[in-house]
DNA sequence: CGGTAGGATGGAACCGTTTGCATAAGCATT
DNA sequence: AATGCTTATGCAAACGGTTCCATCCTACCG
């Protein structure tokens, strides 16, 4: 069907090694027979072939990329960080979606890694244990978590809830409910780690309103416990939370920033586009999808270095959904 | 490293193709051998390797996804369908987005095409041309839009369109623009029919509004031009526009759907999230995607079957920006 | 009891590359 | 002119499976 190497070299008159070799740049050949074997490998329409060329190098050239939900705009952004910067520099990229089941990601990293030089796992909720048991398996960057003794990219989310609490108390705020969502998950524990630190510094207490879903249901609930509490202000787990929240707190008559502020965390494409639209903390998804297939290139190249965990900052951005407390 | 196939040939004292037979469920081999085998397998860690496979029997048992933006939800929402579909039949998935730029396509597909058994292809605006020149070099289903001879998935804007300016029509409007998307789009062509088809039915007439970029910031420029008309009623291009056209009319002061109902099309997530919520005409994305994937497992099955194009059903859902004339 | 059919297994070729080693040619050095 | 070094190229062995074909064994049938 497709030409082989061996077309390319009977049509040129040389070895099938000369033309592996005017392929991988590395060896040496004379270039006027270089030239000759490209032009006929152009016209003959032929490639290497990546399956027998990974059998004998042992390299894809193909990256793998697991998250929870591709539908959730925050794993999209992500997974286009990534996909973009994969394309950048030459890598394919395999993708698989877990349909935020934990328990589906051991075998996806094991249908995965066979196929792959390389793997950004994005596990926001698995055990450590989970993940220990491939420690070895196949070089991995973690993305939006950290591990001991791992590569990864995460986001200062408690930071981003530090300047969250610091805005609102500046703003008058002092009775602030905090709406939570998965318990297991890592960069929910750095958001409660920075909301607990900034509030002891700050000598305000955070009213904590449970665990929800991190989608726009779970934020109907949080609109409904909210209000039944005496709080001028809600910090939610996420934009998702917070449209929801928006959304039914305005079909219950009460008047975002008026009658209650409200701050969340991502910054989602369809959170400035709200009425009014969110005040929330910036997370760079993009960018730290990016960055980890940079890290990962890096691993790749030098599988014995010490592991880097980079943490990209986030940045509050102020909307409409805060004001100074009535 | 990992172990081979020779590995467990050794361990269990039968040859390589025994233990390739054990593996392929096809060849006989003896139940007690065969359970030997596996458990030996498992014992050592072995798998066989994709590439090795693919080299000898041509297949790679993965599938590839050519979408233009892995962010915009209505993609990321197809892209998950794609996923969960192939993930059910145990196919890879590998995925590439082309950043909305048409002219990287022809090297997206000729990067993934010979690590994959077949190829689904979200190409909207691109030229019959340019994929013609592919024809033949991959068994290939076209997604979100027909071509002659090839086969397809698209869904039904035609008659989501004509839901659309029915109920408008029925709620009294008669003075109805419409803001379109980019002009090649194959979809966008199709909204224009099922409009034109109506509009001629019902004896009103469509103000054109041009074209716009679909995404918020196009639906800003929407909401400035439609205020500068004579109308009751927009019929947006989808949901990006939509929003983005209700958020700058909310800052003008408009009532929607009081002084202004719209209608759009998609349903992405964020539709029913706004205030008030988008009324819009469903797009079945997800169920497309799953679609594409069984349509592409027949064709790769029976290649040489004829083309099959497949149209899902659109339904319009009646929700906050629509209202009878004033 | 002999012939044979059929199932289980092994041997070996093959898929399309890469790469270490050998070889040949060309050129400069002495 | 002989030697040695460099450079271009070919040969052939991998890589890790699959599968055709041959072989062996067993069981069945007449």
């Amino acid at each position: 069907m497709a030409a082989t190497s061996r077309d390319v070299a009977r049509a040129c008159g040389v070895s099938v090694a000369t033309v592996s070799r005017a392929f991988s740049e590395k060896g040496s050949v004379a270039e006027p027979t270089r030239r000759r074997i490209l032009a006929e490998a152009e016209r003959l329409g032929y490639l290497p072939d990546p399956a027998a060329r990974r059998l004998i190098t042992g390299r894809s050239g193909n990256i793998g990329l697991i998250v929870p939900d591709l539908a959730n705009p925050f794993f999209s952004d992500t997974a286009k960080g990534v996909e973009r910067e994969a394309r950048a520099t030459r890598l394919g990229l395999f993708i698989s979606d877990t349909d935020e089941q934990d328990r589906l990601e051991p075998d996806a990293v094991r249908r995965i890694c066979r196929q792959v030089d390389g793997l950004i796992w994005a596990s926001p909720r698995n055990a450590d244990e989970v993940l220990l048991q491939f420690a070895g398996t196949v070089p991995t960057v973690l993305l939006h978590r950290q591990l001991e003794g791992w590569w990864s990219v995460s986001t200062d989310l408690a930071d981003g809830m530090r300047q969250a609490l610091v805005n609102l108390h500046s703003l008058g705020h002092r009775r602030i409910a905090y709406a939570g969502g998965p318990e297991q998950s890592w960069s929910g524990q750095q958001r409660l780690r920075g909301l607990m630190e900034t509030s002891e510094e700050l000598g305000v207490e955070i009213m904590m309103l449970g665990s929800f879903a991190p989608n726009s249901d779970g934020g109907s609930m949080v609109a409904d416990v909210v209000l039944s509490r005496d709080v001028s202000a809600l910090i939610a787990y996420n934009d998702a939370i917070a449209l929801g929240a928006l959304s039914r707190l305005a079909s219950r008559g009460v008047d975002v920033p008026g009658d209650l502020s409200i701050i969340s965390c991502d910054d989602i494409a369809y959170a400035k586009l709200s009425a009014p639209p969110l005040t929330t903390v910036h997370v760079p998804r993009h960018e730290a999808g990016a960055a980890a297939v940079d890290l990962l290139q890096e691993l790749m190249a030098n599988p014995d270095a010490p592991p880097v965990a980079k943490v990209m900052a986030t940045q509050l951005v102020i909307r409409g959904t805060t004001a100074p407390v009535a």
